[in-house]
DNA sequence: CGTCGTAGCTTAACCGATAAAGTAAACTCC
DNA sequence: GGAGTTTACTTTATCGGTTAAGCTACGACG
């Protein structure tokens, strides 16, 4: 069994201190070119790897962010995650992921062991169930920069990074209108989250705009899943009356819907519009057009990352916490241009071009 | 700005040594029920958090998990990725995940790391470049214990748990042959990784056990993305020579070829059928019915985890290196038995239930 | 020529915990 | 009632680094 190689083991090996070592190898100016570089040269050889652990401790830095997300199953997270991984990488900065599966309290365990970590900084996504807020004020306490992004919460004093969820919802709702569709159901969200919230606001902002009623049979509230929007729609299939369109706050959650559709009647399947929130990465193959609102989700991810270091350096420039940042991104309304939409008549209207 | 509460804040307040404040918050024997309350409770008043790298730069075990994976927006990374979250926090251990995104050198960076941030041991499925070498025997050489799953290298003596791709392969391959399909292509994954080795044997076997021809201009090795799976058929489409069906090494491979397909005939894609190696989670909404090769994603997380957990337990148990195990997992044909095959004579099948 | 500055190291202290060894008082036990 | 155990702490050393403050020899400068 081999032991690892310390500062040390390459100080005594040169007739050196393990401080001069140390500043060596991070060129330090104190130390002169070729001892520098003979030291370089040595712990390369020896294998040296330095113990992130013991630098972070003596340093106060761990260069190490935490990221919390609720789910990871899901193109919109996989997505921010992989373009945080990037543009920390770039910075110098590995991050600590944990998946908080849509559950307070597992949220609350990981920030914990974050905070524990000494990581430099959080990025968060709250789930969808009522955040503890004791865990916030904790992060706050112990003067961790934190910055939420997609899902956060909206009066804790945090930087954010989201999308303009009221008006993407808005405008879609509207076009839909715009089209003629009258009927149009919303399967929502969690009322819990911010998000949840506001989409349903857009929704019911574009329908007074026009003078529609809000159907409240119509609008079903839950989770941001495949589950959740299965099982709205089976509840306003039993009703008998169907809308002619259906406005998902999420993409898993219009999936659900789709399939519950699909199981339901193949037919209805191609004459029910559904237009989602977010899209699954997986358009092309989706069996029927459906519209959808496009989030900047990898930008989305660099955003977040570069509020965040900032805050860090204004941090240990020992500027005092500025005022909360707040982004907002422009969304997207994306209609396939090759694909007529669901026809009002009902009759099944999908022909691509071939 | 709060200072950040220690150990020995709270031994102050209390008129103890921080020892004696570390071994109450541990339920040391050494010290009395009474006093071990007061501490507990004083600490949690306080707001104490305990500094992890203190705690593992002394304890030398730092209870977190590296995890390497290729990509993450990918439906079997990620799940894989929830069940070792999953199991590990059930174990007290924390997870560092890192992305390779497919690129050797960026896992051997990832993975440099993780090692220095001394993780107790290492999950690793490599990506489909030829991996650098030297990276690994580091690992050995450093004694921490590594598990790669799914995507391995073979001859470094480390554990694994991967599924029976070469078995998968042929028995879906058997399975279409036994339908009656004669002409079958295989879009197969990179040659540089054991699982595109082993899946293209898979198909190899199954057609010469049949006594077919493998007919080399319809086996296209490559990565193992969406990309590779549609450039490769684009160019079997252009030699105007089609095959009855296709064998993708994997299920965005598989994607991928559905939308080369789809885009130059909607009416072939009802023809043409398609079996993935693995599975999208999204099945029921894929146009047309594939079959897949069901691989027990979230099993292969949970044994790795087990795995690894056994070898870092008999290595601070002292036991020298044990031989490496290696975990192989039954994979399961799946077909969905309400959809009907694509017809051999090129016409749509497609008839779901209604 | 004495003083100051500086290049190039070294020494000492500390980061926040744990581990191992030491100690004083109380408690057993024949 | 004195030796041996326990009980409940304390003291000292260590983990592997970093930071801050010495120290020394050499060259420049007024």
């Amino acid at each position: 069994m081999a032991k690892r190689v310390r500062l040390i083991d390459i100080a005594e090996r040169l007739n050196l201190t393990k401080v001069s070592v140390s500043k060596a190898l991070r060129d330090h100016p104190d130390i002169s070119k070729e001892t520098r570089e003979l030291v370089k040269k040595t712990a390369a050889e020896m294998g040296y790897t330095p113990n992130l652990l013991a630098r972070s401790l003596s340093s106060r830095r761990s260069n190490t962010l935490g990221l919390v997300v609720p789910k990871i199953a899901h193109t919109f997270f996989s997505t921010v995650i992989d373009a945080v991984q990037e543009e920390a990488t770039k910075a110098g900065y590995g991050i600590v992921l944990a998946v908080s599966s849509e559950r307070a309290e597992l949220e609350r365990q990981h920030i914990e062991r974050l905070l524990a970590m000494r990581v430099d900084g959080l990025l968060v996504s709250v789930s969808k169930e009522q955040p503890d807020r004791a865990i916030y004020e904790h992060v706050r306490q112990m003067n961790v920069p934190l910055v939420f992004f997609d899902r956060r919460i909206e009066d804790m004093g945090f930087s954010s990074v989201t999308v303009a969820d009221r008006d993407g919802a808005r405008l879609a709702v509207d076009y839909l209108i715009e089209q003629g569709y009258r009927r149009i159901a919303h399967i929502a969200g969690s009322s819990e989250v911010e998000i949840g919230r506001e989409r349903r606001a857009g929704y019911e902002e574009a329908l007074r705009r026009h003078g529609l009623p809000v159907p409240a049979h119509w609008v079903i509230e839950g989770g941001f899943d495949e589950q959740h929007g299965y099982d709205a729609f089976r509840r306003i299939l039993q009703t008998g009356d169907l809308p002619e369109a259906v406005f998902a706050a999420t993409f898993p959650i219009g999936l659900g819907v789709y399939r519950a559709i699909c199981e339901h009647s193949v037919a209805l399947c191609r004459s029910i519009q559904i237009v989602t929130f977010g899209e699954g990465g997986l358009n092309e193959f989706y069996t029927y057009p459906h519209l959808c609102v496009r989030q900047p989700t990898r930008e989305m991810g660099r955003r977040a990352v570069e509020v965040l270091l900032a805050e860090i350096e204004a941090l240990d420039a020992g500027r005092e916490a500025e005022a909360p940042r707040h982004v907002v991104l422009e969304t997207e309304l994306v209609l396939p241009p090759d694909y007529p939409l669901a026809p009002l008549d009902g009759t099944p209207a999908h022909t691509p071009a071939g």
